[in-house]
DNA sequence: CAAACACAAGTAAGCGCTTACTCAAGTCAC
DNA sequence: GTGACTTGAGTAAGCGCTTACTTGTGTTTG
């Protein structure tokens, strides 16, 4: 591997010029430049960005911590964050959390080691709860992102650290127009089948959820509430547990779309019709939930790619230092949109 | 931020042996050994990446081309990947690649300057082609990958680069697999709606196709070919365009899970039923086959978390230098698995 | 009991860059 | 023509680590 030392040496110039030419540096003679860029090009030279770290203190790397890649949503985020990231140069360091706190610590703890020029977080915890142990293991993640000293850009709903900004929608009247919806059909024993019990996304919408029940005068029934992973084998597990305890409901809100998807199959293979039997929504792409069969009624959220991007963009004006001011909430709209699954009499097989 | 110096004052040793103890040099005294703990958790002292890879030439980071994340498949990929790696305390750089051979050259590049110490890449071309310019190109990434100096594992049937490691399925086979149960049904009009064409997957794919064809003497017909990319949304244009031209075939042999999802939707867009007007098959994931309606018929390949988990095993052995011979090459099996998309008078609705 | 050795801890060089500072050679005004 | 400025290029320090080499202490051996 050649050096910036053998460059400068080929080109019968010092260090210094090298590294001002490759920096763009406007004041070097136009032919030292070339002369510069010859030896550059003939030593095949890459400059060492490790070295280059050590000096100018900036990486040009940033982190994504989100629950797993592997979720068609968060697959999105990731690309729409690369793709804006690598318009500036910006590396992406990948982590999956699995929703776990612990884990989420961890990958911190590695991304302030690589030394991460700024960090994309979908966090595995947040905001005001009231779970056991709870406030602190969130005290804890906020103190570590503070140390981490580098600009940060959340998915929560809630504030995760002083001067991070964020981007998401409003989850908690996503929970409600979906419940609302299913309540307004005539609906009253409606499961909720959703995310983690810690992860604030799933904490807001089970809040809408409750509050949509309130609104029609519906009890709450514990028995069919069931928190789980945004998965779709998980969506289809816990359909099936709730049938095999003979809770069988009118409707089900899921968590998310590939929850959904997963209770879909279940109710198939229970020889359970949708949304004859059971009506199904929930909150999650427009695509997805198009593209299903039945195709699922859901209050749609926008793009993965867009919250990436968007996330991004935030990230990229603070690390640049364009924007210094106090931490930004992004909140996109969400729209009911009505579909076969709880549609009744239009229902396509 | 504390630097190893810092530790050193505070726990009254030098920086040398602040480094022994960090890197579990095992010839410290306990009660030092202790000390250096104990000024680091005082100081909350992280050791810089960037200084200690200058020294040392590793970095601890490998870097994924693939074509695209937001492809189920390679998300998956990347968690397999990033699993294996992480248990060894390496991180991964993502970068897609959308299977333009330019892109591809730009990330190696990116990775090459930020020093990567191994490399999975799932190539956009390779192999012995015939297309105009291919030969230059790939000889270029080849000599790209050589330059790059450091361990590669490659996700395509063919050598890309030499003491690459490889693995994957017989594409071949797969397409011929996949056509040939398409022929013994009785169809003759078959088209192949395929990724990319110099995509090395979508070429041996297409080339088990035409054996096939050959093999139950049935003339292989340009019109019926459609080269797209690997997702959904191509799928489905690219069968409109066949029956926007009056082409409709009797089956389509799909290039991926993808495609296949795409074609369903727009065969029952056109009031065309699965698998009573057009039979499909596809190579694809087992349960993103089994979880459409109809199901679909396909030659399933081994989850994409196999190929990341693997990929990154044999990239390990050879960082840590645990194997040093010639190039590997892994071809998992595949097989054959019939559902409801060719299945005639098993549909369920 | 002295010479030879083992071994833990310290010293200091150097990894490949960037950049503040210095210097020499123009350029300009009077 | 001379002193005051510019300005482009070079010098060298130093970023935070690792590690070959050196040093000093304790142990062994004849």
């Amino acid at each position: 591997m050649a050096t910036i030392y053998d460059v400068s040496k080929r080109a019968g110039v010092s260090t210094a010029t090298v590294s001002r030419v490759l920096n763009n540096n406007p004041k070097v003679d136009p032919d030292l430049r070339q002369q510069v860029m010859l030896a550059v090009s003939e030593l095949r030279y890459v400059p060492n960005a490790s070295a280059r770290s050590l000096v100018t203190k900036q990486t040009y790397r940033v982190g994504l911590i989100i629950s797993d890649i592997t979720n068609p949503f968060f697959a999105e985020t990731a690309r729409g964050a690369q793709d804006a990231l690598d318009d500036r140069g910006y590396q992406l360091l990948l982590a999956n959390s699995d929703d776990q706190p612990q884990r989420e610590l961890r990958y911190l703890g590695t991304f302030a080691q690589a030394g991460v020029d700024g960090l994309l977080i979908e966090p595995a915890m947040t905001g005001p709860q009231s779970v056991a142990g709870q406030r602190s293991a969130q005290r804890k993640l906020a103190k570590e992102l503070e140390a981490l000293g580098v600009p940060i850009v959340s998915y929560s709903p809630h504030k995760v650290a002083i001067n991070a900004d964020s981007v998401g929608i409003d989850e908690e009247l996503a929970g409600f127009k979906a419940t609302d919806h299913l309540l307004n059909l005539g609906n009253r024993r409606i499961a909720l089948i959703n995310g983690p019990t810690q992860n604030p996304v799933g904490i807001e919408r089970a809040q809408g959820y409750r509050r949509a029940l309130e609104r029609h005068g519906v009890p709450f029934e514990a028995d069919l509430t069931i928190s789980t992973l945004f998965r779709q084998d998980e969506g289809y597990k816990a359909l099936r547990s709730l049938l095999e305890r003979g809770l069988a409901p009118t409707a089900v809100f899921a968590g998310d779309d590939q929850i959904a998807l997963g209770v879909l199959l279940a109710l198939e293979e229970a020889g359970l019709a949708v949304p004859r039997d059971v009506a199904i929504v929930c909150v999650g792409d427009a695509q997805v939930t198009a593209a299903s069969r039945p195709s699922l009624t859901s209050v749609t959220v926008p793009r993965g790619y867009e919250f990436g991007r968007l996330g991004a963009q935030l990230l990229l004006e603070r690390m640049g230092g364009a924007y210094t001011g106090a931490a930004r909430e992004v909140v996109l709209e969400t729209r009911l949109l009505i579909r076969d699954s709880t549609a009744t009499g239009l229902v396509s097989v």
